[in-house]
DNA sequence: TGACAGATGCAACTGGGTTGCAATATAATT
DNA sequence: AATTATATTGCAACCCAGTTGCATCTGTCA
């Protein structure tokens, strides 16, 4: 069973509804190799014949992040982008100065799976860390040519 | 000569002018001790008996980064924070979840400054990286009481 | 098929940020 | 000190992602 079907099915045993709208939303997201903003999102669905209202999207990208099903990437551009969520593994992102586009990279070793230094900032600045953001930035295969 | 009077000396030497909004804004940024957003600027600097229209902010802060004065820092909340440019050492973030309340953090290594792996990931991903960033998410002190 | 609760559309709103243009203030010149 | 050139500022209107209240609709199951 893909990834599409795995959600609906667990969105459907947790007694939520399988609506149009949700479930093009979660066909755009899994059809995406890249995180999508709600206006992208909103163009995608009506390509694939469900055209919904903005409010009903952003109010599912909440519902689905909720239910822990996708996860918001923020790349600070004022743009809130949603990605399936990553299974197992954690990732980071690549984003262009140029296009604004964001891409996903993993990395081998990234302080923020180094329990000793996270332990370190911790207590040296009394602040309870429970997660973090690593991007880097600079300029896409596309904007470089 | 402190770094507010550094500063404005250098736009002086730059054939700027010395304008009531701009020694202001300095100031503020000056006496800051994390990054400030806009809104909290324009509060401030009327704090300090400047008061001055947000397009003006708005447009000082695009010219002091465009001077390489002042950095942008980007949480991803929609609110673009500014900080004074830091001398020498690069330094990271701590961002409450709780009141978004931002602080500066330094780390003892970063996947950001180890030439191999970003070498690594430009080979793999065919991006050219220039700058990135480190965020780690949590409570601050204040949140945690 | 009916009914209920969850989901949706609509319209109005929020707030950070931008833009064009006219008015003003800084700093060099006379 | 008055004059001038232009950098800087204020204003008003605008942009756009995201939010909210409320009436309406629809998926699901009895
Ligand atoms: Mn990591
Ligand atoms: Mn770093
Ligand atoms: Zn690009
Ligand atoms: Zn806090």
């Amino acid at each position: 069973m893909n990834r599409e079907n795995v959600i609906l099915t667990e969105l459907k045993g947790g007694g939520y509804r399988l609506t149009q709208a949700r479930k093009a939303i979660i066909q755009v997201l899994c059809e995406a190799r890249a995180p999508l903003g709600a206006p992208d999102i909103i163009v995608l669905m009506a390509s694939i014949g469900t055209s919904v209202n903005k409010t009903t999207v952003y109010r599912e990208l909440e519902f689905l992040k909720g239910q822990g099903l996708v996860a918001e990437v923020l790349v600070g551009d004022g743009l809130r982008r949603y990605e399936l969520m990553p299974e197992g593994h954690h990732h980071h992102h690549l984003v262009c100065n140029e296009c604004s586009a964001v891409e996903c990279v993993e990395v081998e070793s990234c302080v923020g799976e180094d329990v000793r230094q996270i332990d370190h900032i911790e207590k040296t600045s009394d602040f309870k860390v429970t997660d973090h953001s690593l991007k880097f930035f600079g300029l896409c295969a596309r904007c470089r040519l």
